[in-house]
DNA sequence: GCGTTAGAGGGTCTGTAGCG
DNA sequence: CGCTACAGACCCTCTAACGC
């Protein structure tokens, strides 16, 4: 199987000429780090889209890859940015005009290409309410060191045609946990009780079959190491693109002390938690998923953000 | 209110080609 | 031989409409 890896070649930032990646500049002036709330406009539905008006962000949350990264504005990814041999980048036309084209394409940035800020602002349209939410608990939450974490190649058995069929899970959020001797990662499944698969009529709603999925994942051979050298690597790999930004003279907002800590000294972060838990938007309440559909995945770790004050994730059990 | 469905969007996986 | 770049296939997630 695919090794999971997270690895990023930043002294590339150091030997280009960064004049000629000018994005890359734009792009890093707009990071936020978790823990730092971007700044929110409202937004307005127009036309014939599906989308909620309301606050949307102007802020980019950077997401480290395997040879890559993401800046994600709510969610949407509005830079791919790989670093290895060379450095550079690529989005989806349809942030990069209003005149969006139909088919899937995405446009290699040039010299021409330092806009984000309209980037972001014709991302909005695209911004998923669970998205916003993952959004707000990175600005609440200094340890989130990613999101949108892909599992790679794993196996499930689809139940239709009982061939194994290799799919790429994801999980929204992934922080440090402070434990007695140092720090753990722990991974975050962002959901809404309006979500379909958290509720049911039965016994068992969809998202059990989610999280044992997750499980079966983290218990195969060697992901527990793979994974823990990873996040390692990822804070070494923050503080050195923040570093690059600040030599730059760009400002970017600090660092959570566990990252720089953990990026200096590794072994500070012990283990990674396998248990996925869950973290349900409440905000708005829900009276009927409290009464009928909670209480049958109460024994799923988890916790509800029922206030802004909940947003701040709890230092729960190990 | 619930379960199903389709469309949109976005990511990984795979294979191929090029390079040192 | 390993790494990088690229393109197409595939399947995930999310939203919202629809029928019961």
């Amino acid at each position: 199987m695919t090794k999971f890896e997270r690895k990023l070649n930043t002294k590339i930032l150091k030997s280009t000429d960064l004049t000629t990646t000018p994005w890359m500049i734009d792009l890093l002036r707009h990071w936020y780090p978790a823990d730092h709330a971007a700044p929110m406009v409202d937004w307005a539905a127009s036309g014939k889209t599906r989308k909620l008006s309301g606050p949307r962000p102007m802020g980019l949350r950077l997401a480290v890859r395997n040879g890559y990264a993401n800046f994600y504005c709510g969610g949407q990814s509005i830079a791919r940015v790989t670093m290895g041999r060379g450095l550079s980048a690529e989005t989806h036309q349809k942030y990069l005009a209003d005149k969006a084209p139909n088919a899937q394409s995405y446009t290699k940035l040039g010299a021409d290409h330092a806009d984000a800020a309209s980037w972001m602002a014709r991302s909005h349209a695209y911004h998923g309410i669970e998205k916003l939410f993952v959004e707000d608990v990175c600005a609440a939450n200094g340890t989130v060191i990613d999101i949108e974490m892909g599992l790679p190649s794993l196996n499930v058995i689809n139940p239709a045609t009982g061939i194994a069929q290799k799919v790429a899970l994801r999980i929204d959020l992934v922080a440090l946990k402070e434990v007695a001797d140092g720090w753990q990662v722990v991974f975050w499944e962002a959901k809404l009780p309006s979500d379909s698969r958290m509720r049911t009529t039965g016994e068992t709603p969809h998202i059990r079959a989610q999280m044992t999925t997750y499980a079966d994942w983290f218990a195969q051979p060697e992901v527990s190491a793979d994974v823990l050298a990873a996040y390692r690597e990822t804070c070494k790999i923050i503080v050195a693109l923040r570093q690059v930004a600040v030599d730059e003279g760009i400002d970017v907002p600090p660092l959570h002390q566990a990252i720089i800590d953990i990026a200096d000294t590794p072994s500070l972060l012990k283990r990674i938690d396998t248990q996925v838990r869950l973290l349900i938007d409440m905000r708005k309440g829900d009276k009927r998923f409290d009464e009928e559909h909670l209480p049958k995945i109460v024994d799923i770790p988890m916790h509800c953000v029922r206030s802004d004050a909940d947003l701040i994730l709890p230092v729960v059990r190990s």
